[in-house]
DNA sequence: GTTTTTGGTTCGTTCACCAGACCACGTGCG
DNA sequence: CGCACGTGGTCTGGTGAACGAACCAAAAAC
């Protein structure tokens, strides 16, 4: 959070996340990241961000090893790297506090792939008990969801059942 | 996260999220509740943070539901609510996150009350293999705590073994 | 060889955060 | 009673970050 001041201050670790994820917009872009986009535009244009604000953060993530740059055919591509796998169980825990601040039901579910069962808030499998890594979770759609909010690209991309992980399948 | 102005129209809970406990202090602020910390002058001193802003984050957190404001003897307290206990998960998951980020080992470690075994990253305790609910456990400073940095009566007080949400016992 | 796509940078404005000054209210104390 | 002090703020001016819009360079497409 722009580890303005006085977080470095502080003799905790969360402090020390929130100097790494804490920012405006970080913990979207790492969110957008395990549901599989990979590029400027695409990140761009799910999350209605700044150019100069979205470049500032990828280049932030990359320092802080959470995102890979890679160069593909024409453009660059900016992944997941193993590390951040270990943050997903704190985006994940704050995405289903977020679905409890409303009435409506979920806007978005995850299920375990190995096995169907659905993610219970606290990640783990309501079917086999475990707690499935990112790379094991498929998501999609819930009844809560508003498919008229938004019409970008990655938006129409996740209306599907997805692996999280995989890259999004645009253009 | 001032809502600034896109966030409304994410269809994702991980946005609401952060419009709630997204800004730059909130969740600092949060988890001094759990850890006891009840008056604004003690957020004031164990934070660093400016006045105007504390104000500011208490009021919105009251309005959000998530801590309750009580006329004590000669001043105000402000306590966690049994809504935000709901948060504990995603809290503890950025801190033990936060911990992996450096070499050092745990700046604090959190014991399950009932049966003193270790909680594990994921919030289940080594020992029984449940997930406590934050006022079935203790903190104390772990071997990676550096207490130089800090001088202030929380501090202090947070060097002893503590009940979480129990009121830290100052002056 | 011109246009389009991609991934930016730059610019001026707006807005949040900052430290510090100030303040209203209640309590304690001489 | 009168006044200092503790508590929990508000107000102010300055600074830095985020904003939208415009501009731009390199590479690919046509």
């Amino acid at each position: 959070m722009a580890l303005g001041v006085d977080y470095a201050r502080q003799d905790c670790s969360l402090a020390r996340a929130l100097e790494v994820v804490g920012e405006r917009w970080t913990l979207l872009i790492l969110r957008d990241g395990f549901l599989g986009v990979r590029r400027f535009s695409d990140f761009e244009a799910h999350l209605d961000i700044s150019k100069a604000v979205l470049s500032a953060r990828l280049a932030a993530l990359v320092e802080a090893g959470l995102l890979a740059r890679s160069e593909a055919a024409g453009h660059r591509e900016y992944a997941v790297t193993e590390r951040a796998h270990d943050l997903w169980p704190a985006i994940f825990a704050l995405t289903q506090w977020g679905e409890g601040l409303s009435e409506r039901p979920p806007r978005r579910l995850f299920e375990h792939a190995d096995c169907g069962g659905r993610v219970a808030p606290d990640g783990r499998c309501t079917a086999c008990g475990l707690v499935p890594a990112p790379a094991d979770l498929e998501t999609r759609p819930g009844p809560g969801a508003d498919p008229t909010v938004r019409d970008d690209a990655v938006s129409r991309a996740l209306r599907t059942r997805r692996r999280l992980l995989d890259p999004l399948p645009l253009r």
